[in-house]
Parts: structure tokens; C-alpha cells; sequence
DNA sequence: CTGCCACTTCAAGCCGACTTGAGGTCAAGC
DNA sequence: GCTTGACCTCAAGTCGGCTTGAAGTGGCAG
């Protein structure tokens, strides 16, 4: 079985040696053995990277990512947990969706105050229902 | 004109005084007045909090939020610039959306070895489109 | 006029996420 | 068998994003 050098990780993934000890270090991604004192990773360590850069991208922490998928790239959480981060990421997406869309109005709606535009507002407000931890404002849609 | 303190700022925010002190110094928000030595905001700035709290949900930097809504809450940025700024989102939405759908694969497929399970490679795939900054690794050098 | 107390400034401290540097190891090539 | 160089460890440094603490200010109630 070919397995992958910490300079070959790095090379692939865009991800600095020193980050990736770090992430090692930090639980999120484990080297299968040593040769010698270098450490040796399996190929799947290229996917579980990229779903780390996802979720550092997305704001989340590397604890929050460690708490998402375990060392070995997976969760070995209750599904009700994982469940629940989904639906963290999903009010996250519906922030994004209202944020892009405000820059996006305001790039192109040129009145003088838009404070005051009820278009603006509404963008603005949107992905406020639910912001804050324990809502209280029923949400009559949980789908998917 | 009903100015608010930093007091009251704060609490309708949920933002602490000492961290919108740092958001005024860094040039995201600005207070309109003094009121002897205490910063009187404008109401508006609730809203600017909002979309500030968008943002660094959304993984974005103090620097990179100031660079979309100038301190008086709106863009001065020209509209290209603007766009690009909603192109950026755009990604970032199309990565959260893949995360949620890996999580939630994850969680009801049993599968023994997700990295195998090719609905899964897919999802991780989605975004992978040209995610990191510097994308050195997208170079087809050799395969595992 | 006197306190009170929420505010002020400024400097230092803290945490997360790495990076950098010094000094050490070891497998492979000459 | 010696050199090379990519790796190793560990400590310290850096940067962003605040928080904390000390010392001061000033509007307002009593």
C-alpha cells in the first residue's frame, strides 16, 4: 500500500507541513505509521483535508470540524448530533444567502439611505429569525 | 434624535462594549456623537452589527467585512468589486451546502468505509472547485 | 456639592491557529 | 561509511480578535 510522505500531503492539499502536525496534534487527522521518524499517511487524508478547508471556510473552528468528523475522517457521533450540525451549517447558508444577496442589492440599488430601503431591511432581517442561540421564533420549516 | 449608548448598544447586539470599542477603531462601525465622553450610535448601527455578525459567521475577517460595508454601513466599493465579493459568498454557499450533504450522508449511511462510498467522494468533490487561495494542488501529477 | 457609576483610554493579556527556528534523526544515494 | 536533506521535536513567536485591569471623567440623583 502507498502511503504519503508529510511533503506529499503538503504538496496536494496546499496545506503547510507545520498546519498539518498541528492538525495532527490537534485530533483532526492521524498518520497511519512511521518510517523511520516520518510520519506516513493514507491517500483518504487528501479528502479529509478538504473537509477541514470546508469547514474552516465556513467559519467554523477546528474543534467545532473535530467535533464533525473524528480522527479517523468520520464521525463516530450519535446521528442526532451530526444531525444538528447540519442544521447549524444550514442557518449558516441562509446567512450567506441573505448576506450575498444584500451586497448584491446594494451594489445595484442606488438610493441615497439604504437604511431606510424596505428591500435592504427585509434582506437583512432574514437571517436574523434564528440567529441567536434558543429561538423562540417558530420556524414552521425544518425540511430536508 | 434617540442616540444609544454603548450600554445599550451592547445589549440589544448581544455584542460586549469592549469589542464594539474595537469594531469602531477598526473602521466597521463609527459613533455619530459624544455625549461627554461616552459614544452616542446612531440605530443603524444595530443593523450594520447584524450584517457584521453575518459575515464573521460566515468565516470572513474583521478586514474582509470592512471591506464590504464601509464604516457608514454601506459600500463605497465600486459595484465589480461588490459582485466579486458575492461571487465569493456564492462559493462559500456551495461549500457549506456540500458539508451539510456529507454530514448528513455520514449520518444515515452505514456503510463501514465512507471513503469508499462513491456518493460520498462526490459530495467532498462538490466544492472542492477551486477552493483554496493559492490552489497549487490541483496539479495532475500522479495518482495515489 | 457629593457621590455614584457607566462610561472613557491605554496597556497588557489571552486564545486559536499556525509559523519559525534551533538542534536532532535517519534512510538512501554516492 | 559518509553526506544529504527531508523529516523530526519542542519552544517561542506572530497575528487576529477580542478581554481585562488600572486609572480617569463627567452627567445626574440626592
Amino acid at each position: 500500500m502507498k502511503f504519503l510522505d508529510i511533503g506529499e500531503v503538503a504538496e496536494k492539499s496546499g496545506i503547510k507541513p507545520s498546519a498539518l502536525r498541528y492538525y495532527e496534534e490537534a485530533g483532526l487527522i492521524s498518520s497511519v505509521s512511521r518510517h523511520g521518524l516520518r510520519r506516513q499517511f493514507a491517500p483518504e487524508v487528501l479528502l479529509q483535508l478538504k473537509l477541514i478547508a470546508m469547514g474552516k471556510s465556513a467559519g467554523f473552528s477546528l474543534g467545532e470540524i473535530g467535533g464533525m468528523f473524528h480522527r479517523d475522517g468520520m464521525p463516530n457521533l450519535p446521528r442526532a448530533v451530526i444531525h444538528a450540525k447540519a442544521d447549524e451549517i444550514d442557518r449558516k447558508i441562509r446567512e450567506l444567502v441573505a448576506l450575498r444577496d444584500t451586497l448584491r442589492h446594494v451594489a445595484d440599488c442606488p438610493a441615497p439611505s439604504h437604511m431606510e430601503c424596505p428591500t435592504f431591511r427585509r434582506l437583512v432581517d432574514m437571517a436574523g429569525k434564528r440567529g441567536a442561540r434558543r429561538g423562540k421564533w417558530d420556524k414552521p420549516k425544518r425540511a430536508t
